[in-house]
DNA sequence: CGCATATGCCAAAACGTTTTAGTTGAACTA
DNA sequence: TAGTTCAACTAAAACGTTTTGGCATATGCG
């Protein structure tokens, strides 16, 4: 069980040894042993495998804040988590910051993780801004014309959203296509002949709940069908009972023969409930690939269109990291979704083209 | 060799404003701006009323990597999460989170989150320790003579554990009595009448799971039953289809009349199959208060032993920042534990008192 | 040989704070 | 009056790096 040694020998306790006495100790200059350290190409072969060695063997490790202080770059980025119950609680959240994790431990970088006071979400940006803590930031869950993004764009500082609005110009994001995504599954829905269907969103304040509603509506509406086809519900968070509750409602209107949901949770949550009512429902819902729950069970009953989050987290890392290294422009990156269809839907219209976007 | 960095200029024009504009602004030094700021008392009144109007006014924030470097502090602790999937998949994890992040933001410290090395456990921590990146540590899901422990000890570093090891001596911890926990739902299930019980644990490898195997075990053993009263079925991981398929083999033994479970997630997923089998069985499980299930379709059909696991973040970092802020000793914590039982229980021999603890 | 050019190394100046060890006058005390 | 204390302020020395600009010594070339 125990792990096995480290390469590099773990430093003596109590001791931390400074550039200064690994010089001294090798008897050159403090100059030599940086340059040595960081591979410029003005120090001799046999100085530079002298110094790497004896660094090694004295367990040298550069101090950090001194580093980030005459450098000024930290080699770390902000996610900051708003903190009230219904976001924190997000188990989404945990399943993009494996990526984001994954993706900063190969770059070096660390994450720092903080949550904003909520009354005064900016606050906590401004200090990292201005206090040199971190070099940029990663934003989740954008609401339309978010302050968040007005805020970084506006300071320069270098930035990633997980998702999109559609009031800022050119800012680097990462995210699923909602619109296109749910325009397919109501389109879907109406394919195999369901007049009534019941769309059961998240909290609406934030995009990509808006843009996922958009999609249904879009789809009805192109395809003629008059708009009370859809029972549209929004939840105020997508945890909880929110799901039951709100199918509940939605089993009420005895015409509904589908449903879609915005979330895995609360299509499963929700399904002993539809299995009780004994109606023959059909049932589709987005699969973000929450890694701890075991979605087999449902694989023949309900129809996925699934995204990897994890994936996302690690293009949110990557993007980011391109901007504070590179200093390049920002942009944004699509991860694409896979559909799986219960057995015995007609699939052929997920084939058809979508019309050009109208976020 | 490779890559020399590029030239950059030491001295940027940052629009950022550094405590010696300010001085020169105010028209004093440079000492009397700092001390000011920093409530020393030999600053006069007005001048300190000026200082602090003209930070305020001209948005001076200290650079926090001078502060770092020479005060040797970073109001920074680590969180380090291990990569592998099992770990940190762990929808636990987040609700930890949310505690330790509601408290560091109280004492207005940062959580720099991290993830190992698989096979370098250790290296993470021994960067962290000897480049001043971090004061502290929190360590999460002990294992029986914990590395991580030995190295912080060694190392005389701040650090709590969540969660418990009887191999090390005295160190900052926050847990729950698991062992006491398991000890009375055993009994429970005994003063009830069961005399076949079929308990299924998390992994084993760590202390939490061994503690509560152990209370299992000492209970029947205290109360003359056999060994084979309890079957034990072991998860690799507490999520995923770990629950479902312990549970088939668990019922596999006709005489089965109870089972206990280590993990809410464990008992929600197999409790359709629990129905299915049309037997009349006794549940109960651990509730960690996972904020984004909901439990009460269940409060009637599953006993509950429940403790906060966002009581035990809060708890954790507090004892972190208690040691490193006023450098006292380590101390441990032990986050109360209530039962709610289902209706038709015997409960009388929840009031009985435990054994002294054999961990 | 004489001169230019690499090559390898270094002293010192940043980076932006906090802390140390004072210095000044003014106000008390003896 | 002279000595002591005190309140309010400050110059300079850290903290541990990286980078600048330069200085030797060897090497190349005519």
């Amino acid at each position: 069980m125990q792990s096995p040694r480290a390469a590099r020998p773990l430093a003596s306790p109590g001791s931390t040894v400074t550039i200064k006495q690994l010089a001294e100790a090798l008897g050159v200059s403090i100059t030599t042993v940086s340059r040595a350290l960081n591979g410029y190409s003005d120090v001799g072969e046999a100085t530079r495998s002298r110094v790497v060695e004896a660094a090694q063997r004295m367990g040298y490790r550069p101090n950090r804040n001194a580093q980030r202080l005459v450098t000024r770059k930290t080699h770390a980025v902000a996610w900051v988590q708003a903190d009230n119950d219904r976001k924190f609680v997000d188990p989404h959240f945990v399943e993009v910051m494996a990526g984001v994790l994954r993706g900063a431990r190969s770059a070096a970088y660390d994450i720092v993780l903080t949550s904003d006071t909520p009354e005064h979400e900016l606050d906590v940006y401004d200090r990292y801004v201005n206090d040199n803590s971190v070099d940029g930031f990663i934003l989740d869950l954008p609401r339309e014309d978010d302050p968040r993004i007005s805020y970084l764009l506006e300071r320069g500082r270098p930035f990633v959203v997980h998702g999109r609005e559609s009031r800022h110009g050119r800012y680097g994001w990462v995210d699923v296509d909602n619109y296109g995504n749910f325009y397919k599954l109501a389109r879907l829905m109406v394919a195999n002949g369901h007049r009534r269907i019941a769309f059961i969103n998240g909290d609406e304040r934030y995009t990509y709940a808006l843009y996922r509603r958009r999609g249904v509506a879009d789809a009805i509406a192109d395809l003629g069908m008059p708009e009370q086809a859809v029972s549209y519900f929004a939840a105020h968070h997508p945890m909880g009972d929110a799901g039951l509750a709100l199918t509940s409602k939605a089993l009420e209107d005895e015409a509904v023969t589908a449903i879609i949901y915005s979330s895995t949770l609360m299509a499963m949550e929700s399904h002993p409930a539809i299995q009780r009512s004994g109606r023959a429902l059909s049932v589709a819902t987005m699969d973000d690939e929450l890694h701890y729950l075991n979605l087999s069970p449902f694989g023949a009953m309900i129809s996925f269109v699934r995204s990897s989050l994890r994936d996302a987290g690690v293009a949110l890392i990557g993007e980011l990291l391109r901007q504070c290294d590179t200093g390049g422009g920002p942009r944004g990156k699509l991860i694409p979704s896979t559909f799986s269809i219960v057995p015995g839907l007609r699939e052929e219209s997920l084939a058809l083209p979508l019309p050009p976007h109208r976020l």
